[in-house]
Order: structure tokens, then sequence, then C-alpha cells
RNA sequence: GCGAGAGUGGCGGAACGGCAGACGCAUCAGACUUAGGAUCUGACGGGUAAAACCGUGAGGGUUCAAAUCCCUCCUCUCGCACCA
């Protein structure tokens, strides 16, 4: 786990931290070696605005709020090694974020380039795309502009196909957080298709799917901010017009220009292009609705088959020209209503004339191939990872740039370029670093000249692009990780987290481990075998928040109850992928169970006395000797406690049900209660009880940890609970001789019976037929079939 | 619009195609108590005097049997959304 420092843990955190500690315990008691590390996400933003708005050093105010943080977290009990501890914003945690930074730029991966990018005002910083939700700064919302910076990415986009591809075999993963993905990387097969550009030598590039349309244009249409424009308009009567149109819409906001509900503008620019399809000239517009950032910029318009194109048409009186009717119909143009964006046959379409849409797909983009006018091609959505920030408390990007050669990686040996301390932190759209002289000015590792020090810093996601791997060696400092601990370790076989994360931080994550593969310093592909993405905290049905004010601090909790109550009610109130409504009366019922457990052992050890030294001097869990002489109240006890450890056992290794365990653990307290008096009296069944109530206390240890501790020591052990060897069950013990079945007649229950277990189809049948109600329910009918489920029921279909 | 998930008592939630509502909360009753907001025991989907009967968003279907599988639809949540 890596999460940010922001001061006081919550109620997530706590959910979160527990789901895994329970696994985590459960499989090291059963004997796994288990990694349970934990570290802090130590860079960003919030220590940034803290130095701006309070006069704090980031680096204390970050390290302050760990400390707080860790003590938080410590006190709930969760089994983590706080010798991996690591935090990345430590020297010795960065200069290998620096060091994987040149890695991947010395294999082409992190490069240079100018563009317009995302910037958020408020945070005076750029973003990546990811980081822009409806045109929105995704941490503080702020309408995000634009800007043209030369900034460094990530080339992602070289993973896209083996990031899309991969998922499919990511078995362990939410279908959500793929489905997610797969749309966030947007895989598109098309063509790009060029047109002439008449009276000119210039062609036009447009991208499209539907190239079984396209002898349908009836125009062509640019982004505003298409290169080609300039030369198109300049010397055109409109041009002034244009110009202003263009400029118009390039202010716009995002979110207002790309809003569904925008209505879609345009103007002619008077130049025409030739479809290599037909021949046909077809005029050039430049409209509002096209993205510059997607495929080429350039869209050929097909009213009769795309919605969007149809709306622009029918606003600017373009013709409507079908070349795709419906099987066995036929359009007629002027009387459509919409747009056919569906499968057809084509027509009005020359030599592709009767061929079904999808087989002209395919021999059109051939012949346009033959022809050299178009190219079979795959766009993706996702775009490259802009890595920069324009920010102080970042890992510094280690590169130098000097006048006489140009870009130039900081060598491994000077790593890591440190941050300054004592900086200057107002947000002036610079990093803090520019206006620090002494991080400035640099010596050129290359000729030794005067140079200038990258002063922008990594965006985080890259610090936690590559933690995992760190945990497994997390004080070794002459690489990222020891390879032969990395082997042994990775990939994490079971990550969790909130599905907020389901785009940015796994698809980096993911990415990272990719290059990391293919440069030969990992031996896996993919980080993390199974994810579990837990669902919110909410109060009153809304997430919790400071700024609604609907909170609940761990720590009154654990203050009040204690953690393991504040434990056990997270993981009893929902199911762990759910989203969870806190409530004060269920913390109570948690509160009670574990009262209850706490009085039945105590009435144990009180009942036994100095007895049980005898019974549980093991380590390990109480033996019964003679479990096939048992009276039948001691049979029952270890039916529902074998019973309830095979449940619980089954629920956190095979589909962390975590919430159902509880209740099973519950359903067995239940059942001690009522037979404790009974076993308790009766000498010869002491063992029973003596395993009983270890059994009960171990595979509660995992969910409870305080509470079954202390009491494994009160029933007598020495040694600690969370040492113990988790129990197998008994299958003898959860044998059971006499078994209620249902008696169906036409799928209606009129009579439950207790029978034996073994009872074959006829014998149970025959007692079936031996019940009032059964007969009653028969009448006068004939049974023509029967349908008999040993142990379930009986079903007697009349006629 | 596209995609994913979810609709079950007063509430949170259980249920390999096989007795719907485990477990917990709330409520009610009893016991123990000077007392109980503690504890223990019990009741607790609707309906009925008791049955019958009706009940898993709606409607169809498959099946001896459907909360569960299939089809149509409705509602909610989340993600994407002029991506050509």
């Amino acid at each position: 786990m890596l999460p940010y420092p922001s001061g006081r843990i919550h109620m997530g955190h706590v959910r979160n931290y527990s789901i895994g500690d329970v696994i985590a315990r459960q499989k090291s008691m059963s004997g796994w070696n288990v990694l349970h590390p934990m570290g802090w996400d130590a860079f960003g933003l919030p220590a940034e605005n803290a130095a701006i708005k309070h006069g704090v050093d980031p680096a204390s105010w970050t390290r302050e709020n760990i400390a707080v943080m860790r003590e938080q977290i410590k006190r709930l009990g969760f089994s983590y090694d706080w010798d991996r501890e690591i935090a990345t914003c430590d020297p010795s945690y960065y200069k290998w974020t620096q060091w994987l930074f040149l890695q991947l730029y010395r294999n082409g991966l992190a490069y240079r380039k100018t563009q317009k990018v995302n910037w958020c005002p408020s945070c005076a910083t750029v973003l990546a795309n990811e980081q822009v939700v409806n045109g929105a700064c995704e941490r503080c919302d702020t309408p995000v502009t634009k800007r043209v910076l030369e900034q460094w990415f990530l080339r992602i986009t070289r993973y896209a196909e083996r990031l899309l591809k991969n998922l499919d075999e990511l078995a362990g993963w939410p279908e959500k957080v793929k489905v997610m993905q797969h749309n966030w990387i947007g895989r598109s097969e098309g063509v790009d298709i060029d047109f002439a550009v008449e009276g000119t030598g210039e062609k036009l590039t447009i991208f499209t799917t539907r190239q079984d349309t396209i002898c349908g244009v009836s125009y062509v249409v640019l982004a505003p901010e298409h290169p080609l424009l300039e030369q198109l308009i300049s010397g055109k009567p409109d041009e002034a017009d244009i110009r202003r149109f263009v400029e118009d819409v390039m202010a716009q906001d995002e979110i207002a220009r790309t809003a569904e509900d925008t209505e879609k503008v345009g103007m002619p620019t008077g130049a025409y292009a030739v479809n290599p399809a037909n021949g046909e000239a077809v005029p050039i517009w430049v409209g509002n609705y096209v993205l510059m950032e997607y495929g080429t910029g350039a869209v050929m318009g097909v009213p009769a088959h795309d919605e969007r194109d149809f709306e622009f048409a029918r606003k600017y009186g373009l013709p409507v020209k079908v070349v795709i009717n419906p099987p066995g119909e036929s359009f007629d143009e002027s009387g459509m209503e919409g747009a056919y964006v569906d499968e057809g046959v084509q027509v009005n379409s020359g030599d592709f004339d009767g061929m079904h849409s999808s087989e002209a797909r395919a021999a059109i983009a051939e012949y346009l191939e033959r022809e050299g006018t178009g190219r079979k091609v795959v766009h993706y959505r996702l775009r490259d990872w802009l890595v920069s920030r324009q920010r102080f408390w970042g890992a510094p990007i280690p590169i130098v740039y000097c006048d006489s050669c140009g870009i130039v990686p900081v060598p491994e040996a000077e790593l890591p370029v440190m941050l300054p301390e004592h900086v200057e932190f107002m947000p002036t759209g610079k990093s803090p670093l520019a206006d620090c002289p002494e991080f400035v000015n640099a010596k050129c590792p290359v000729c030794g000249g005067n140079a200038r020090r990258e002063t922008d810093t990594m965006d985080t996601f890259i610090c936690s692009s590559w933690y995992f791997s760190r945990y497994a060696s997390p004080r070794t400092d002459t690489a990222p990780w020891d390879r032969a601990h990395v082997d042994y370790w990775m990939p994490v076989d079971q990550y969790i987290g909130g599905v907020e994360h389901a785009i940015m931080h796994l698809m980096y994550a993911r990415f990272f481990t990719m290059a990391l593969y293919d440069i030969g310093l990992v031996g896996f592909e993919e980080p993390f075998t199974n994810l579990l993405t837990q669902g919110m905290v909410l109060m009153d049905g809304a997430k919790m928040s400071k700024s609604k004010g609907n909170t609940v601090d761990p720590d009154e909790i654990v203050n009040e109850y204690g953690a393991d109550t504040a434990r056990l009610f997270v993981l009893f109130a929902a199911p762990p992928e759910r989203d969870l409504e806190w409530s004060a009366e269920g913390v109570e019922g948690c509160w009670r169970f574990l009262q209850r457990v706490w009085r039945l052992v105590h009435q144990y050890v009180q009942a036994v006395g100095d007895e049980r030294k005898n019974m549980h001097e093991g380590v390990g869990v109480a033996v019964v000797p003679n479990p096939d002489s048992l009276s039948p109240e001691a049979r029952e006890v270890r039916r529902a406690v074998h019973g309830a450890l095979k449940k619980v056992t089954e629920d956190i290794e095979e589909r962390i049900s975590l919430n159902t365990a509880i209740a099973a653990i519950m359903e067995c307290v239940n059942s001690l209660y009522a037979l404790k008096d009974a076993v308790l009296s009766e000498q010869g069944d002491a063992a029973v009880m003596a395993e009983a109530i270890d059994i009960l206390v171990v595979m509660l240890a995992p969910f409870a940890p305080h509470i079954t501790e202390e009491l494994w020591h009160e029933i007598g052990h020495s040694g600690s609970v969370h040492r113990v060897e988790w129990p197998k069950y008994d299958p003898r013990a959860i044998v059971v001789d006499e078994v209620e079945i249902a008696v169906q007649v036409n799928g209606k229950v009129r009579e439950r019976l207790t029978i034996p277990a073994d009872a074959t189809e006829d014998e149970a049948v025959a007692m079936a037929l031996a019940s009032e109600k059964v007969l009653a329910a028969v009448g006068s009918g004939s049974v023509v079939k029967t349908i008999f489920v040993p142990k379930r029921l009986i079903n007697m279909v009349v006629k």
C-alpha cells in the first residue's frame, strides 16, 4: 500500500487495510511467506500548498503527517512489515525514480516535445490527459486551459496494443476496471484517406472507420487547429470571418467545446477536396466538432450514415447521399429523419454496388491502398503521458540542458538530483526550482560547459508506478531493487484499492512494468495478479468527505470501542467490493459481539479452572482425543465449530467474502452459547469445549487481532495466536446423521421431514408418503415423477 | 447514446438452479434485576383466528424446481461520451 500522507487516515483507509490484513494474517497462519508492506506516496501538491498557505516546509509537513498516520495505522493493528516502510520523497527512493526515468529515456520511452497541453490555472501546472475530468482539473475541479509548451512525455502509446491485449489475461481483475481501461485506450481500426486539395499540390488526410461510406461524402471538415487551414483560407474573400470563427471556437474552454449538447457549427473555407474513390470535388469546411487531437484532425462528412454529419448537413443545407441501404429497403434521401448508421447493401458506390457494407469496408480499404490514396491504420485515444510538472515537491527530472550538447541526461553516478531546501513557493507557473540558481546552474556532464538543470519535477504517478517492486528490497542502494528478491516476491498476488485508480495508477503501473520488462529489469509483465476494488465508505448515502462534514474519525471509534471493533465493522457491514453505509448501531453490534466472545471464553476458563493447563499447554489448537465417542451435544459443538472453520477458510481463501466469514463466526458463537452448559457439565466432553474455544479464537484472530491475542493467553496458551497454524476442519465432525429435507408437491413445500442423511430415494419417498400433509397435497392425483436431491428435498410431480 | 454493475423484510445484507430472508441492526415480548440504555431467552416479509395464499424492480420464457439461466422493459449507481 502507498497512501498519500494527507494528515490523518479516514475510514476508507481502515476498510482497505482491514481487508488486506485479514488476507495477510490468514495466509501467514496458513504457512505462506507473506509480504505485507506500507509506505508513503509522499510527493504531491498538498504539501506545497501547505507551504504556500502556512509557510511550512513541504518536507517537514509531509514527515509530520507520516508520523501521525503511521501511529494511527499502528493502533489499528495491521500486520505491516514496518522494516520495509518507504517514502517516495526520500532521496534514497527518488534516486531510483530518477534512475528509472533515465532507463526509459535511453530506451526511447521518455522524450520532449512541444505541444498544446492541459494547464490547470489553479494548480499552476500542466496535467496529463488522465488528470482532466470533463475538461476540469481532476484534483481541484478548475476548468483546464490549453498552453503550448515543451514538456516531457512517456511513450505509453507504444504499449497501447499490449496494455489492451493483456487485459484478457488478467483473470483476477474486476470486469469493470478492465472495461474502463479498454475504453480509455480506445482502439479504433480504420483507414487514413488522402483527398487532393483542388488547385494546390496539397493533400488532406482524413481518418475514418467507415470507408464503406466514402462515396457518400458530401463535404470534408477540418478541426479549427488544423495546420492546413491557414493556407486554404488565406486570400479568400471570407478570410476575416473564418479567422474570427476559428478564434471563437478555440477561445472556448474544453468543457463548453466538447459537451455533447454543444451545437455543431462550421464555415466553408471556399476550398475543395477531391474524393479519391469517385473523383468528386466536395467543399472543405472548418467545424467545431472535429478534434485536432484525434485521428488526423480532419473527417469526411457522410450525412446519410453518420448522426453528427447528418445534423451538420441539415443545418447548412449540405447534400445527403445514401450509399448504404438496409437489406430489402431503399432510402429516400429527402425523407430521412436521421442517419442510417447500420450495415446494409452498397448503392451509388460504383464498382462496390451490391456488396454488403462489411465486405465493402475491406474491399474499399484494399482499393485505396492499391491506388496509393489510403492506408489501413489503427488509432488510439490513449495519448502519451505528459509527466512534467511545474511544481517543487516532486522528483526532479534528471536532465540538464547544455547550449552546445542539448539535452543531456544526468550521469547515474550523480543521482539523486537532490531537491534543494529553503525555496520560495509562490506558484508562478514556473517551477519554484527555476528561481533557485544553485539548483539551476550546472555543468554539462558531456562538455563541462555551463548548463542548466531541468526545473520541472515528475508527475507523482511515476513514483507510484514502481513502488511495489521496491518493497521486495527496500534498502538496496545499488539498484532500484534486488532482482532475486523481486523475482521471488513479484508480481503482487493481491492488490486492493478503490476504483478511482482504475485508469491512472493502474494503467501507468502496468505500462511501467511492461517497459521495465522489455528493458530487462523485471521478469514479469503485469504487476498485479489479483485486484480487489473496494467500495466507498458512505454516510447517509454520500461519500464521507470533510467538505460535507459527514466523516467519522477512525481514532474516535478506536478510542471508544477499540481497534478490533472498528476493523470488524468495516468488514462485516458489506461485502468488500460494495459501498458501505456507516452505521453507529452497526458498530455497537460488532462491539457487543466481541464482548460476547470475551464472556464466552472467560466462562469457559472459569469452568475448567486449572485443568486447562493440560489441555492448552501447546502452541496449537487443543485436540479431541476421542472424537468418535462423544455425547450428542459435544458432537453438535464440533459440527458448529468445524462447519464455521470450513466456511471461514473458504470465504477468505476463495472469494474474499469477509462479511459472510464473520457471520459464520457469529453463528458459531451463538451455537456455543446454546450448548456450552451441557458440554461443560459433561466430564468426558471437556476436550471438545477446549478445541471449540481454541478454534473460535484462532479463526477470529485475523479479524480481531488484539482481543484474540489476549484471550489466547487467558485460555492458557503460550506464544502468539497469530503464529498458530491455521487449523484444518475435521470432515468427520461436520458429517450429520440426520437432515431436515423439504418435501415439495409440484414445486410447493408441503412438509419438512427429518430423515437419515444417507437415506435412499426410495426410503425418503416412503417417509414422505407417510405424511398426512403430503398425502393431502397429492390428493387424488397420481405421482408421475419424483425428484430427489439428497440431503435437500424431494419434489413429487402430481397429475 | 455506449459500456459495466446493482435492484431481495423497517435497515445493512445471506442464499453450488433445490426449504428466500443466514448474520447483524432496529423493533417487540419474557427472564434476571432495587434498576437496566447491561446480560440471557424468544418473536420478527405480507396475510390469516389458524390455515390457505401472496412475496426477491415489471412482464414473458426455459425447468420437476428460478432471487439465481434466457428474452423484453423500468429504475438507480459508476465509467466513457461530438473519438469520425
